[in-house]
DNA sequence: ATTATCTTTCAATAAATTTTGAAAGTTCAG
DNA sequence: CTGAACTTTCAAAATTTATTGAAAGATAAT
């Protein structure tokens, strides 16, 4: 397989992925195409590339910067702005977890201590189960927060050797 | 806070969370009354409590028996289905890492190590750069596919103490 | 201060996803 | 076998989400 080839099936896969993962196609295909771009592209070239709008590019972009996955470049004697994506793997991964765990788990384990706190008599059933299940989340929120929260912090090569230890992968 | 407040309030958060997590609102709103339903509840019951028309809950209730997430139960005497989800949470998670593994993960694999082999002069910096991102995404996804085969195959306590022993969580 | 270049916004439009409900299918008691 | 009780299907409708592109907003060179 050619290039050119390859770069249009990974960019058409990772969108594809991407909305598995609440990302819409299109920021998932600029990250795609960031990725693999040696050097920075401008909000025309993305355009161009992927044949998408203006508005689009411009909106997408964005949004990739505000997940910390992409970065603009001032390239010195241009008058337009530029974007590259950060390559390193583990971090784009840490940055996903540290944003939506951001995003996603600390807005859920407020409402969660509130809902545990639910008032009924403790011999009914249904007030037993809910607040037993409730509980159950939080304490399962609770711990996976104070999990990712290390995981962001530590460092990649920690990181993965500590769970090649653990779970014993080659 | 009363039950039915806070029951309502649950069903509709958890809705709101799951739209995240690439699973309809409605998928989510089923599982969160299934997951604090003292007993298991018919078709019925779920249109009812959450005023759905009866293909809705059909169709989503066997999306999330797919899943791995709710079962049928047959009650004696009675002629309909019934339905239970789930409550122990860590399996409700592992079951969730195992579907989505499958259905993710085990798919881009394959598609990464083809990519990989992308033809081309090894000195051409695109070539280059294609090579070496895609590679390094493959090598993650490989390791995070051993990690979590280990993870499924653990038994809770197991997996919740190495985290915390791991992690220093408390 | 003017103008050319580039970026952002947003209302209108298009596309994708979800929901409905009536009809068809199934199962089982009598 | 018949019909009542229940489940499944699926085309049409509603809703939600994403995209466009033209206009407004910046910015900087001259």
């Amino acid at each position: 397989m050619q290039l050119a080839e390859a770069k249009a099936r990974f960019i058409a896969d990772w969108g594809r992925f991407g909305t598995n993962w609440g990302i819409n196609r299109t920021m998932a295909q600029i990250h795609a195409l960031l990725l693999v771009s040696p050097d920075p592209l401008s909000a025309e070239d993305v355009m161009d590339q992927l044949s998408i709008s203006r508005g689009n590019a411009n909106m997408n972009l964005r949004e990739l910067i505000d997940w910390g996955l992409v970065q603009k470049v001032l390239i010195p004697g241009e008058r337009k702005e530029f974007f590259s994506a950060e390559k390193d793997i583990w971090k784009v991964a840490r940055q996903i977890v540290k944003e939506r765990k951001k995003r996603e788990l600390d807005q859920m384990i407020p409402v969660l201590r509130e809902l545990g706190e639910v008032e009924g008599d403790r011999r009914d059933k249904a007030v037993r189960t809910f607040t037993e299940t409730i509980q159950n989340i939080r304490k399962f929120s609770e711990q996976a927060d104070r999990t990712l929260d290390t995981m962001i912090k530590a460092d990649e090569h920690w990181f993965l050797g500590s769970l090649v230890k653990l779970f014993g992968g080659r």
